[in-house]
RNA sequence: CGGAGUGUGGCUCAGUCUGGUAGAGCACCGCGUUCGGGACGCGGGGGUCGCAGGUUCAAAUCCUGCCACUCCGACCA
């Protein structure tokens, strides 16, 4: 992509309302507009970075067996008062009437949804276990939306549902989905830590919310610091195995969010030099809550000795768009936003410092077929800005490489190779730099 | 929803107390000089001062109501 063609209105200044480092960069950095308190516009390069997230969550849940479909936002209240839920939500849902008078609501969560569906075509035990997911927006109506992207009022989220016919078969579903996720984060560049946390209205008994750590998180998390060692499984993990022994190994330690910190046990059983206080940003969460809505929708399969029984469920959400901001979070510095290269809106930022110059035009052209044969995605500062300003936007919106060509090194048969993350910068021929960011 | 605050060109803000017919910096357009870490000169365009009423000869400014947004607190991917 050639800048001049783009549409990537960066900002000098910053705009008040935005608190928070993420918030303020995603503003900077022309990838986020907001519309209405804690509803947003997603410009072009905030848009590319939400859908390689979203694809690598897609890539991750695929990979542990789960089938994506895609469920409406709008939802009728009918369908929430079976489970009882349309009156327990609260104010938090945003409830819409038709021009029928029919009463809908844009849909905060989808586990009726889903068992809705599950009942209307599911009838028999073969069917199981089966994982259906999606990724789509959802309206939360918070009390008070803030910090943009992390706690929005609309936001875009992967929601998977599993369904078991029984309790063994339902913690195998359960613990695809929590490796799937230290995988899923693991790509993002993020330290994940799963923490033992309350259900709250989704229910059921067993759940984890996944943080990660940074000095902005909205909860403070308590715990052992070996958690931070513990590998995370490669892509060659077999989903089909028993995954249970990952799984205990990465609950064996102590972690929990303040919600439900028990400082004596903390005491108890961690040493005092494993200890480990910090923030968290809570960016997905796993729930186990067996028959809850297949009961209550009456969602039942034939069991193999003809009974019918009610599947036994868990559902899994990753917040993608908070992702976003939690990687700015946790990945900034004074300059700008410093993407980790799976999720960077593009690979590699070439600066030509003097457009118009053929022989700065010319290598800047070539650098950019080079790049985009490689696969990574170069975006071309080809704008009649000033080499000051080139150089701050660039570190701005962060991209993993900076190329920078202009007429002096040219002469010199150099170029300047800059790595954001860092910040070292090298002067190498054309062909060298390419090389390096080829990998 | 309780408490606090803010709405003035695309952005950051001054002007409001003390009413007199709208400003600055940045951004934008044109010309020229510049060009390796946010240039300079000259010229130019752009604002129903959040909305609606009211007071007044006169309202960005005073009064009333409404709306939006931000911050602090209680809820959540």
């Amino acid at each position: 992509m050639r800048l001049s063609r783009y549409f990537l209105p960066v900002l000098r200044e910053t705009p008040a309302e935005a608190q928070i480092a993420s918030h303020r960069l995603m503003l900077r950095a022309g990838m986020l507009r907001q519309e209405a308190a804690g509803i947003y516009a997603w410009l072009p390069l905030g848009h590319r970075v939400l859908k390689k997230i979203e694809q690598i969550v897609r890539e991750e849940m695929d990979r542990a067996g789960a089938v994506e479909l895609l469920m409406p936002t709008l939802q009728l209240a009918d369908l929430w008062r079976e489970t009882g839920r349309y009156d327990d939500y609260g104010a938090e849902m945003l409830r819409i009437t038709d021009r029928n008078e029919r009463e809908l609501l844009y849909g905060p969560t989808n586990e009726d949804m889903i068992t809705e569906i599950f009942r209307a075509y599911v009838r028999s035990y073969r069917s199981l276990p089966l994982n259906l997911y999606h990724i789509q927006w959802k309206f939360r109506d918070e009390l008070r939306p803030r910090f943009g992207v992390m706690r929005g009022r609309e936001f875009l989220m992967k929601d998977a549902y599993s369904f078991d016919l029984d309790a063994a078969s339902a913690r195998a579903s359960y613990n695809r989905m929590f490796v799937a996720y230290l995988r899923a984060f693991h790509r993002m560049g993020l330290k994940a830590i799963p923490m033992k946390a309350e259900s709250g209205p989704i229910g059921g008994e067993l759940s984890h919310e996944f943080h990660i750590l940074a000095e902005t998180g909205e909860s403070a998390v308590y715990l052992d610091r070996r958690l931070l060692d513990i590998p995370v499984p490669g892509e060659d993990v077999d989903y089909e195995s028993d995954l249970s022994a990952i799984v205990e190994a990465w609950t064996a330690h102590y972690a929990a969010t303040e919600d439900v910190h028990d400082p004596a046990r903390y005491e108890r059983e961690t040493k005092a030099a494993d200890r480990l206080s910090a923030r968290g940003i809570e960016v997905g969460q796993t729930f186990y809550f067996g028959d809850k809505y297949t009961k209550a929708m009456k969602a039942l399969v034939t069991a193999p000795d003809g009974a019918e029984v009610a599947p036994l469920g868990g559902s899994y959400g990753v917040g993608i768009s908070r992702l976003v901001g939690a990687i700015i979070e946790a990945s900034h510095d004074e300059a700008g936003i410093i993407w980790p290269e799976p999720v960077a809106p593009f690979g590699a930022l070439i600066i030509n410092l003097r457009p118009g110059d053929g022989a700065v035009d010319e290598a800047c052209g070539h650098a950019y077929q080079a790049l985009t044969t490689m696969g990574r995605e170069p975006l071309l500062d080809d704008t009649e800005e000033r080499p000051g300003a080139k150089f701050a936007t660039a570190d701005l919106i962060g991209l993993p490489w900076q190329l920078i060509i202009g007429p002096r090194g040219l002469a010199q048969g150099q170029v300047e190779l800059k790595r954001r993350a860092g910040g070292e910068r090298q002067e190498v021929s054309l062909d060298r730099a390419l090389e390096v960011i080829g990998g």
